[in-house]
RNA sequence: GCCCGUGUGGCGGAAUGGUAGACGCAGGGGAUUCAAAAUCCCCCGCCGCAAGGCGUGCCGGUUCGAGUCCGGCCACGGGUACCA
């Protein structure tokens, strides 16, 4: 008997796709358009099961959605600058361009093997000087409105191998390769005014109904606007120059409780005190060595250097706090400056029990009492007795004992801080202000493997952009990575250029850009990926928004935020509509595929990694292939990575099962948001299953003409049943509960005793059904059954609600909460009458014992509850 | 450190505040077969002979009823501005 045979099926079908170009995006002026994309990925090497998982979601509602009567647009691309190209142009002596395009060609042959909906004449690569160029027209249109500008940040800087470290790079302080301490450098670098949309990003978040909750929350937190109290403190014994000392504090209301000040190493004043004391510059130089990372700095020991500068208070400048540098002050937010306040801030306080400074409440729980404080409580330990910070909701009532009101008053934190602000305000000791979190974007990047910076420093005119007509400035081929840093910096007849203003000698900008720029406008240049703009009008016009876009939740901050940037920045410089300054219409983040871990120690403790392909079980023991004589760890299943190897080729399994089957198993089991552990025994199982659907079809022609007419009726309603679940778990995004409902009606449509004519309909149906899931086996069964054309272009069938009706429920009685009997009634079978049948069941009637219930819950259609 | 998530059988997981464990894997038993593969059928949270009891990370609360809502913990994962 004939097989199901993946292997001859999907390039087959493929094939067919391809001649009748099903999936070429076509504007239709007769359909709603409809634009899905996933995070386009960057070009490794090798697929990845992740990428298998993510792609077949995005393909499951484009191929849904084209089913469904609409023009469809499912593009695809590569995210190719970056990092890892020049990693291994050091490593294995290769050019990072020729690394990128071998990859990217080994990838799409590996990507056409999954039979993705993808209209692949829109593809292009972020390394393409045609894409970059575009980029770089509207770099010069941002510095033109003032979007893109230069000013001085910190890098991470290792002194051996003389380059810039990216955080990823810097290991316990040092450098990854070279191993020496990094230092904190200063460079003049390029800027997106990111920050002048603060507001705008924020409010608009409270429009993107159809994305996380949890994503808006991050990208609210990450732009953390704040009101605070802007002030000054008064200085004594700083060095010349340093009159005061501007501070910006969110907590107003505790400005009668700091015990002292702290500055940023980076803070003028600080690098002022260094000048005169080597007992604070090296203070400094060892705040410098923690990196530039805010989790570094945060997660360092809390260390000051009390630098003898005393802080006089705005409000009493008879007042004086001591000013210490810390290490957990970042010069990046606010003044670079604090006011420390131990008893309502933890940080604040590990750090005044360290360095023994006085601890002083500002306010207590409102029913903290002198008498209670006598004997002590165990739900509150004030700070000064060793308790920890208090630091309640601002919206909690609590009792003030130390600020600028009268003491005693019981008022929320938030009323507290208003008034003081007020008082502040009158005194002309401060004024209030508003303050963002989020920082101007640095997208300065002293690499080689990026799109230039399209800019010419003259020493007579200056900062000049390059004319538009000489883009795109393209990078170098003849380039080495035998000495460190940026081989543009060492590259002279690239570099010397005559300026584009006055002609004279010049230098070009070496700097590249950060490829999070690539990935902030690739969904708009899809629209129109060869046009001489950046965008075309007329089609950014029709395709924009993204309709469904879907991704990785580990973007949610950087990439999301900065899209939705510069989709502004486009509409500001006319490359984009203004409806599309929020490109994402609905977001959508789906978890990791994770794998246990295999590794062993040697005697001297070096861990080494190995592939799930390398070990199998023997005896219960997990031993190595290649020697099974050596027992190996097995770890948690986390994250996929190539340092860890606990990575599964999906090409091993496509070769092996077919596609289809790699892609019923990614969409099975777990929820798309959730993490999904890759096991073999699944994508057996996922294989067993087409094969039976397979088979199913194949014989669905022996079955007896005529059936039996109740099991007609019974398989068409279980049809209908779940053409209506598997709709609703595609539109939700519920892709693991429509495969169990499409496992469930296969097993009932092989039980049934329908005649051939309904089991012809119902598969047809299911292969419709399977369709946007496994393509190339619903193809197949649908050219079995005489189905005309292709599936992929078929109407999505529709559930007819008469069959969805259920005559008689079934709810379950419990007694007291608890389960204990079950009652079958009419569906329409309304309260009362289900109660007085409930009284009457042997359940009850001995639950009752002769009393009568106390309450008596009916929820009909649903469950009934009995409380004696 | 801070922000955001997640936690349910041996395993992946299902469940508008309403029968906890759908569907699948693994396991056990059976049918078919000379035998096997493939296929089909049945069983399968834990304790208990049973009646019954206990069970959704831990502790507490709201409710007639909590996996679901609230408060406090613990563990794990993601992000933390130069990994993408």
């Amino acid at each position: 008997m004939a097989r199901y045979a993946a292997g001859e099926i999907e390039p087959k079908w493929q094939d067919a796709w391809s001649e009748d170009e099903t999936f070429k995006a076509v504007r239709d002026p007769g359909k709603p358009k409809y634009y899905v994309l996933e995070m386009f990925p960057y070009p490794s090497g090798d697929l990845h099961i992740g990428h298998v998982r993510n792609y077949t979601m995005g393909d499951v509602v484009a191929r849904y959605k084209l089913a469904t009567g609409h023009a469809v647009l499912h593009p695809m691309g590569w995210d190719a600058f970056g990092l890892p190209a020049e990693n291994a142009a050091q490593e294995r002596k290769v050019h990072p361009g020729d690394w990128t395009y071998g990859n990217i060609a080994n990838m799409k042959a590996q990507f056409s093997k999954l039979g993705l909906s993808l209209d692949w004449s829109r593809e292009f690569a972020t390394c393409d000087p045609d894409y970059y160029g575009k980029q770089q027209a509207m770099f010069i249109d941002m510095m033109e409105k003032g979007l893109a500008y230069r000013k001085n940040a910190v890098v991470n800087w290792d002194p051996v191998d003389m380059t810039v470290l990216a955080n990823e790079q810097v290991e316990d302080g040092r450098g990854w390769r070279s191993g020496a301490l990094v230092e904190r450098r200063e460079l003049t670098q390029w800027f997106f005014r990111i920050s002048q949309y603060s507001d705008e990003l924020l409010a608009a978040l409270d429009r993107l109904d159809n994305w996380p909750d949890k994503v808006k929350t991050m990208q609210r937190n990450w732009i953390g606007k704040s009101q605070g109290l802007a002030f000054s403190f008064g200085l004594k014994g700083a060095p010349e120059g340093f009159d005061d000392l501007p501070v910006y504090t969110t907590r107003a209301d505790t400005m009668r409780g700091p015990s002292f000040a702290a500055i940023a190493a980076d803070h003028p004043l600080a690098r002022a005190l260094e000048a005169q004391s080597p007992e604070v510059a090296a203070f400094c130089a060892q705040c410098r060595r923690i990196g530039t990372s805010e989790e570094a700095l945060e997660t360092a020991e809390k260390l000051g250097f009390d630098t003898g500068v005393k802080v006089t208070h705005p409000a009493d400048p008879d007042w004086e706090l001591p000013l210490y540098i810390a290490n957990f002050v970042l010069m990046d937010y606010g003044t670079g400056a604090i006011i420390g306040c131990p008893a309502h801030d933890q940080r604040d306080l590990d750090f005044a029990r360290k360095y023994d400074l006085p601890v002083h409440s500002v306010f207590v729980p409102a029913w903290w009492t002198d008498e209670v404080a006598d004997h002590g409580s165990p739900d509150y330990v004030p700070p000064e007795r060793g308790g920890p910070a208090f630091v309640p909701a601002k919206t909690e009532t609590v009792k003030y004992i130390r600020w600028f009101g009268e003491a005693g008053t019981e008022i929320t934190c938030q009323e507290a801080m208003d008034q003081t602000l007020a008082l502040f305000d009158e005194n002309g000791w401060g004024t209030a202000r508003t303050q963002f979190r989020l920082r101007d974007w640095g997208l300065s990047r002293q690499r080689y493997w990026g799109c230039p910076i399209p800019v010419v420093h003259c020493d007579a005119c200056g900062v000049v952009p390059e004319k538009k007509e000489n883009l795109p400035v393209e990078l170098p081929k003849d380039i080495d990575f035998d000495k460190p840093g940026n081989p543009l910096d060492r590259h002279p007849t690239w570099r010397d250029v005559a300026c584009p203003s006055c002609g004279g000698p010049a230098k070009r900008e070496t700097d590249t850009m950060d490829t999070f720029v690539d990935s902030s406008w690739y969904y708009a240049r899809f629209t129109s990926p060869r046009a001489e703009t950046p965008t075309d009008a007329e089609e950014a016009a029709y395709w924009m928004n993204v309709d469904q876009y879907i991704g990785g939740i580990e973007h949610a901050i950087l990439h999301l935020l900065y899209s939705r940037f510069f989709a502004r920045a486009m509409n500001a410089t006319g490359h984009l509509p203004e409806k599309g300054v929020e490109p994402f219409d609905a977001l959508f983040t789906q978890g990791m595929v994770t794998h246990e871990t295999y590794s062993t120690r040697d005697a001297t403790g070096r861990t080494t990694w190995y592939f799930p392909s390398d070990v199998e079980e023997r005896d219960g023991r997990t031993v190595l292939k290649s020697d099974p004589a050596v027992e190996v760890t097995v770890g948690p299943s986390i994250k996929m990575s190539k340092s860890k190897r606990n990575v599964v080729d999906p090409v091993a399994i496509i070769d092996h099962y077919g596609a289809d089957t790699a892609r019923w198993f990614v969409l099975s089991d777990s929820p798309p948001e959730r993490d999904v552990e890759w096991t073999a025994s699944g994508a057996e199982a996922a294989h067993r299953h087409l094969s039976r659907v397979w088979r199913l079809a194949s014989e669905v022609d022996e079955t007896a003409v005529e059936g039996d007419p109740e099991a007609d009726q019974d398989l068409l309603r279980a049809l209908h049943r779940t053409i209506h679940d598997v709709t609703m778990g595609i539109e939700s995004f519920g892709f693991n509960s429509a495969v169990a409902r499409l496992y469930a009606f296969t097993n009932q449509l092989s039980k049934s005793e329908a005649g051939r004519g309904a089991k012809r309909e119902a598969m047809q149906t299911l292969a419709q059904l399977m369709a946007p899931m496994t393509p190339h086996l619903a193809e197949e069964i649908w050219q079995m059954l005489g189905g005309k054309g292709l599936v992929a272009r078929e109407e999505w069938p529709e559930a007819d609600p008469a069959l969805l009706v259920e005559d008689s429920v079934t709810m379950p009685i419990q007694i007291n909460g608890k389960r204990r009997s079950e009652i079958t009634v009419p569906a329409d079978m309304g309260r009362a009458e289900i109660e007085k049948l409930v009284l009457d069941t042997d359940t009850v009637q001995k639950a009752l014992n002769g009393g009568s219930p106390k309450k008596l819950i009916v929820v009909p259609g649903r469950i009934v509850n009995v409380v004696v």
